[in-house]
DNA sequence: TTGTATGCGTTATCAC
DNA sequence: GTGATAACGCATACAA
């Protein structure tokens, strides 16, 4: 086992310095051609890589970045990661992915735990047990010390730093306004509770979309789940206790899963209930039938995310403005809903 | 921006030397009760937390995982980044994701950045590139500077290591002669190349299935795409050109296809066409009808190439001994097939 | 052109 | 009980 070598290795056996051994490596003007090349053979020869840990320590910058996201399952989620992990990867930066599983304890020790040096930066989207006690503490401390954050999809308001989101309640609108537009009337939707910044929004989007159209709002129609958690008992007992011709729900799976029950309901879709999900996955594309979808650009999402916080990690200045970007959602539609 | 603060600013405020301090945070007998309590209480108030890349310098240890795969959309190695996470964290280890996106270069890339100190370990899953090319040098190179290495689901036999599979081609067997039960006899198979470990194998139990079952093997009912890539021409196209009334797929997205190509041609799931699929991901469970497949075991083979890899990270002794974990596949039955 | 000294933040050894 | 010093691996200002 031939462990790494350091600039140490390389200036004992060359009867050097390590200053030079550095500076040659660096192909310094200092150097001599001669002395240069010398070392630049045997650093070649012997492999030589600077040791990671000891430059971060110099730069005091980890070139690592820290994703802390409730959960990695979602399909949503995962397309970030690869959009994030696509641009800093260019950049030259690791990404750190950290769960927190929806819990604000395990977002707490993941944020601590990275903060202590690991990272230059985060980049997360709130636990729902965050966004429902509204404690951003480990947040503010985070950026108190001057870690730049970028929040991203699950948001909130009591904290200034860079965000990007998609317009949530315009997608919410935009899949409403859909249905309507194929004669539905008595559209159904399946959420969550208030707490969660994208749903509350997407809700918003929707009661917007029927008070335009000059239709009521049945509240009796809206399912709010406590959390994005698949529930199939509420949502089965939902659809038999309500009418619907329609259903527009905050995530694909929740989508998929009322169309299942619709069929075995024996109703025709989209002819008797058209269906929207948000999230456009491998689930809504290969669903039978397909879901038409809001989509969400989490590739996109996850890209811009890690340009904004390098951005901010590599700026000198210590400029405090900070920005929230905003996506256009995009309808899909699929088989799901009326062409 | 109260910046990280640190062992000499302590120091420095409570005018004793650095030492003092560190031996007082560590509790250390060999300081007054008086002088710990001071210097403890002080750094608790300023919320002291030692640096984690001096530390990874000083040790030698950086606890971070390297943990290296050619895709994050497929839900199994979503899983399987949940189980090592899962695992990690609780040894207070950090896991650094990075994506070869199934290209060899990507891959020597990202090992050759994690290298270099960045990481205590790694684990990985090949991606199909580098299983098709058979260069393992940047596997052997980082092995011999003494850097374990756990390879999970797409391995190989040309690196000694730590290993983690499922046994694909008992999941392959099992699957088949579940149909041939259900009285199919013109099974098609839709895998890839034999390169990629995994769908060899599986191709092989499937085989091997049909001959002890007394059934021939028809080559023509064989589909083996280039890679894991959906490709929906030529498997609409296969289809179009065998007679089939089961079809047996190496992962779930072929199988959910499947059954909607088969649907078109109206045919009925699963009295006429029975469909198997590998990976239990939201896609199998979610399906209209839902699918029948054989369960990898994503987070419990995170969770195990965890431990295996933390086991050998934190052995002192220099020990060569690699095992193979072979961990069962489970048929999970659903509706594409006869209860 | 080359080398020395210093520092990044921490820990460990040894001296006082 | 406390503190000075060296070391981890590297970079750089400053000497020589």
């Amino acid at each position: 086992m031939k462990s790494k070598i350091t600039l140490k290795d390389i200036a004992r056996e060359l009867e050097v310095s390590i200053s030079t051994v550095s500076k040659a490596l660096k192909n310094s003007e200092e150097i001599s051609r001669d002395t240069k090349e010398k070392v630049q053979a045997f650093a070649r020869l012997y492999n030589y890589k600077p040791n990671n840990i000891a430059i971060s320590l110099k730069n005091k910058r980890t070139k690592n970045i820290g994703v802390v996201i409730p959960d990695i399952v979602h399909h949503f989620f995962t397309t970030v990661i690869r959009g994030i992990e696509k641009y800093a990867n260019a950049k030259g930066y690791n990404v750190i992915v950290c769960l927190s599983e929806e819990s604000f304890d395990k977002e707490v020790i993941n944020m601590e735990m990275l903060a202590n040096g690991s990272i230059d930066g985060f980049i997360m989207s709130l636990s729902s047990e965050t966004q429902a006690k509204k404690d951003f503490n480990h947040l503010k401390e985070v950026m108190e010390q001057g870690i730049p954050v970028v929040l991203f999809d699950r948001i909130t308001n009591e904290i200034d730093c860079d965000k990007v989101i998609i317009d949530d309640k315009l997608g919410g609108y935009l899949a409403t306004k859909k249905l309507i537009e194929q004669g539905k009337r008595k559209i159904a939707l399946i959420t969550t509770d208030d707490y969660l910044s994208v749903s509350k929004a997407r809700g918003q989007g929707h009661r917007k979309a029927l008070i335009d159209s000059g239709l009521e709002v049945d509240e009796s129609r809206i399912l709010k789940l406590p959390t994005m958690e698949m529930d199939e008992e509420r949502i089965r007992s939902f659809f038999d206790s309500i009418e619907f011709d329609a259903v527009l729900c905050v995530n694909e799976i929740f989508a998929v899963f009322s169309m299942r029950v619709a069929l075995e309901k024996g109703l025709k879709i989209p002819d008797d209930v058209a269906v929207i999900g948000f999230t456009n996955g491998l689930l809504s594309k290969y669903a039978n039938p397909s879901l038409t979808v809001v989509a969400q650009h989490g590739e996109k999402m996850g890209e811009i995310s890690a340009q904004m916080l390098i951005d901010k990690v590599e700026s000198e200045k210590e400029e405090e403005t900070f920005q929230t970007k905003i996506l256009e959602p995009t309808l899909v539609v699929r088989d799901s809903t009326i062409n």
